[in-house]
DNA sequence: TTTTATTGTAACATTATTTGTTACAATCAA
DNA sequence: TTGATTGTAACAAATAATGTTACAATAAAA
C-alpha cells in the first residue's frame, strides 16, 4: 500500500511557511486552504512536526515557523516525524506462519535482513533529499508560471 | 502504511515449492496450512504469480511449480507481480491542493521527480535480491534446527 | 479584564483498503 | 463418472486512513 499523504502534506506545509511566512501569519486555516484539507488534519501534522523539532508553533496567538534551515531538513526527517512506520516495519509480515512446517518456522528469520536492506535503501535515498531541494523546484515552477503570464 | 503481506506470503510460497516440491504436490491447501491463511488467499496469489510468468499451476489435477531458476527471480519481480502499486505511486499524494495558491498549484510538479527517486532506490535494492538468496537462508536456518536436534 | 483568534486534542464519522470466507462452476487425471 | 483441485465471484469482517465537530486551553490585544 501507499505511504500516507501526511508525508506530501508535510512537505507542502514547509513550502508554504517558507514562501509565505514573511507576508502572512501561517495558521492552520491558512495551510488548510492551500492543501485543501480540514484544519484539524493540519494541526495534527503540525503537532507531529513540532514534536520532532522541525517547526515551532505559537499557541494562542497562532502561526507556524520552521525551526532550522531548510537544507538541514531531509525527506527522511519528515518521514520519521509523520509516518507511523516503525523501523524495519515497511513490510507487513503474515502473522502466524505454521510452526509445524520448517519453512513456516524459519521464513521470518530468513527474510528479515533482506527486507531491512530494502527499507534502508529507501531511507538512504530519503536522507539525500532536503526540503530545500523541493522548495527550490516549487519556486522554479512558480517563476515559470509568472514568466508565461508576463509574456501575454 | 505497510506493503501488503501478499509480498512475504509470495516468497513463503516459493520457498515451500522449492523445499517440498519433490516430495509433495503443492496445492493451495498445502500452502495454506504452511502460511496459515485461507486457501483462497493462496489461490489468488498463485493466479497473480502465474500471470507474471513466475510459476505454473496445474488446473484440475493440482500443483504449483516454479517457472524458472530461483536465482533468476528477484524480490522486485515478486513485488511487481503481487503488489498493486503502480509505478511512481509509492507515495499517496493529497488529492486537491488549492489551484488558487502558487504552492498548491506547483507542489506536485516540484515533488514528483524526488518521490520517484525514492521509489527507484527501493526497487533497485529489490532487484538485487533473489528468491534463491531467501531460500538459501531459510534452508540454513532449517539445517541449524536439525543440528540442534541431532546433538540431543 | 474581556475579547478575539488560535492551537491542541478528544471523540466520533466516514471512506478506503486489506484480508478472510463461502460457494460453486470449470478442469483434468484416474 | 468420480474425486480432487483450481479459478473466481460475491460478500463479510477487520483494519487503517482521513475527515469532522466540538470545545477547553492559550496568549495577544483591546
Amino acid at each position: 500500500m501507499q505511504i500516507s499523504s501526511r508525508f506530501t502534506i508535510a512537505i507542502h506545509i514547509f513550502a508554504c511557511i517558507d514562501v509565505f511566512g514573511k507576508d502572512y501569519k501561517i495558521t492552520s486555516d491558512f495551510l488548510a486552504s492551500s492543501v485543501n484539507v480540514n484544519p484539524v488534519v493540519i494541526r495534527r501534522l503540525l503537532t507531529q512536526l513540532k514534536a520532532a523539532g522541525l517547526i515551532t508553533v505559537a499557541r494562542g496567538t497562532g502561526g507556524a515557523a520552521i525551526a532550522r534551515p531548510l537544507d538541514e531538513i531531509t525527506f527522511y526527517d519528515v518521514y520519521l516525524a509523520v509516518e507511523c512506520i516503525e523501523s524495519n516495519k515497511l513490510f507487513h509480515f503474515h502473522d502466524n506462519p505454521s510452526t509445524s512446517c520448517p519453512v513456516g518456522r524459519n521464513i521470518h528469520k530468513g527474510l528479515d535482513d533482506k527486507l531491512e536492506r530494502v527499507q534502508a535503501a529507501m531511507e538512504r535515498e530519503m536522507k539525500s533529499i532536503t526540503i530545500k531541494d523541493a522548495k527550490d523546484d516549487i519556486e522554479k515552477y512558480i517563476a515559470m508560471e509568472n514568466s508565461v503570464t508576463d509574456k501575454q
